[in-house]
DNA sequence: CCTTGCCTTGACGCCGACGTCAGGGAATAC
DNA sequence: GTATTCCCTGACGTCGGCGTCAAGGCAAGG
């Protein structure tokens, strides 16, 4: 098939295939006249690129995947460098869930107190007076 | 206070404050001499700034509470608009949160389907051939 | 022959928050 | 005078993953 079935089938574009191409990714034989020629394994190649990136990997973490299905496995994560790559995603995940856990509860403890706040300025207290001069 | 000490108090660089300013957060006085010349205002104003950046605010963000400071009141989140973004903020952070924790879950499931396939093999299966020609 | 639709390569654009360099002025110490 | 250390503006570079446009080749239908 060619560069635009492949897209269309993996649910790409064409410009994504020719960087996928330029990054090393994907190697595509050639027709007569120039076209680009690719098989089932390369769309399968490409489903598995598109699935680690749904899921938040960046092109240089599905190396390893394409490399081990490139090298005959059925899958891609069937090579201790593509689980590797799993066990450190899942550490960096790990941190940056708490990360954002943490973040999450010092910004609605924020909302809170600034609503307390709010609420205790509006039934009569004194009103902020704009200080700086315009 | 110049530039240079107000980078330095706020723990950023000059180039941030500039950039700040060429984005419409910060305005500075100038001196005879052309330089910019700063106050404590302007110091709160760029610790304010700095403390929602690193919460994952972007700088857009940033301006309700930077105009509220600015309009006299004693914090940045004392207006309305501010808790507008603190709200969005949560809501966007929960979002975050929950589809990370989704992905966590399957990535971490891959892994466990793929070690097992790996172990199952190893004893003595078939070992994979490469199918594709090299 | 002409149009249409696919394909080719090359190259610039985009986004956010700056880093970094170029080329020069200003203030202070010696 | 000169060396140092601030400051100024302007402008290009960075990173990732493409989008988009330019200019043209190739194949099929009418």
């Amino acid at each position: 098939m060619r560069i635009g079935e492949l897209a269309e089938r993996a649910g790409t574009t064409t410009r994504t295939l020719r960087y996928y191409e330029s990054r090393g990714l994907l190697h595509a034989r050639r027709a007569e006249n120039g076209y680009r020629t690719y098989d089932e394994g390369d769309l399968r190649l490409v489903q598995q690129i598109r699935t680690l990136q749904d899921f938040g990997f960046d092109l240089e973490e599905t190396r390893p995947f394409v490399d081990c299905l490139r090298a005959g496995h059925p899958a891609g994560d069937a090579c201790p460098a593509s689980l590797a790559v799993y066990r450190r995603k899942l550490g960096e995940l790990d941190v940056l869930i708490e990360k954002l856990r943490v973040v999450r509860t010092e910004v609605g403890a924020q909302l809170a107190r600034a609503e307390l706040e709010a609420s205790a300025e509006l039934p009569g207290g004194p009103e902020p007076r704009c200080e700086l001069g315009g």
